[in-house]
DNA sequence: CTACTTGCAAATGCTTTGCAGGAGA
DNA sequence: TCTCCTGCAAAGCATTTGCAAGTAG
């Protein structure tokens, strides 16, 4: 699912306003430099691809985003969170996770994979009181560049 | 999988000497410690069970017991990192993981969803290059004490 | 005796916050 | 004008490292 630039824009403008907040220039730069990323971004990726960009003024951004159901935060298997665009944007899928180099790709699996591990895992955790909200598939391994 | 102590302080002994480490006091009473919590413990958790201890002893022991196969490091929502036993010491599992509250508990799913998983798992990265070592599936959502 | 581990303190690196100035509605 | 956003600098936190002293083999 790669989605065009504009319907993207159109659509994060259209959650900010809904969570009152505007589309301004910070953010939409945020939201091309995670569209062109491609894959979770780290900060220090964002800001090598802009060093003029200031620290703070994007963290706060993407903390803005994340909560406007913009983007989402990506924990790898190192300490520096990553940042994409919220599934509801380019869709659910998973994760590759390289131990050597921490980078981390998208990858999809079948619908019916998808849905299969859906209902096994509801059924798993019928009776624990606890209330599942999404869930969390990672392949952890060595990715083609480092091997 | 609850292993009894003796079997895990011997397998944990076993494994550092391979390892050409030593299990001093301080790693046994991490491993302790971890096999009293009974589930993903972060350093702050491990503190306030034992104020006692020194962080940065903690941290390399941790590191160490993690090198010799004996801990892993498990990431959840938050930045905190949590540590746990091994696989190969409590067995293959998931985590619950609370949006809340942040804490992190264990559960299985049954052996026959595990190898279709696994199996459609390999299917989808056939040919993307990536050296898959294990898999990561949590369930995000609210703990029974938060809901 | 020698190598490894410990404890304390200082340093790192990512992330957050305070505050004053600036831009948009 | 009033509110929200930005930039800069300083603060916070979990984690790491340097170094001298302690301890096991």
């Amino acid at each position: 699912m790669r989605p065009e630039a504009d319907d993207v824009h159109e659509l994060v403008g259209r959650r900010l306003r809904e969570a009152e907040q505007m589309y301004t220039k910070g953010r939409r730069e945020l939201v091309e430099l995670l569209l062109a990323f491609g894959r979770p971004a780290s900060m220090p990726d964002l800001l090598e691809l802009r060093p003029k960009l200031t620290q703070s003024s994007m963290y706060r951004n993407m903390t803005d985003l994340e909560s406007a159901g913009v983007v989402q935060k990506i924990i790898g298997t190192d300490e520096r969170t990553r940042f994409e665009l919220a599934e509801t944007l380019i869709g659910h899928h998973h994760h590759l996770i390289c131990t050597e180099c921490g980078a981390v790709d998208d990858f999809e699996v079948p619908a019916r994979t998808e849905q299969a591990l859906e209902a096994d895992l509801q059924r798993a955790l019928a009776g624990t009181g606890f209330r599942a909200h999404s869930h969390r598939l990672d392949v952890i391994g060595v990715c083609a560049r480092c091997a």
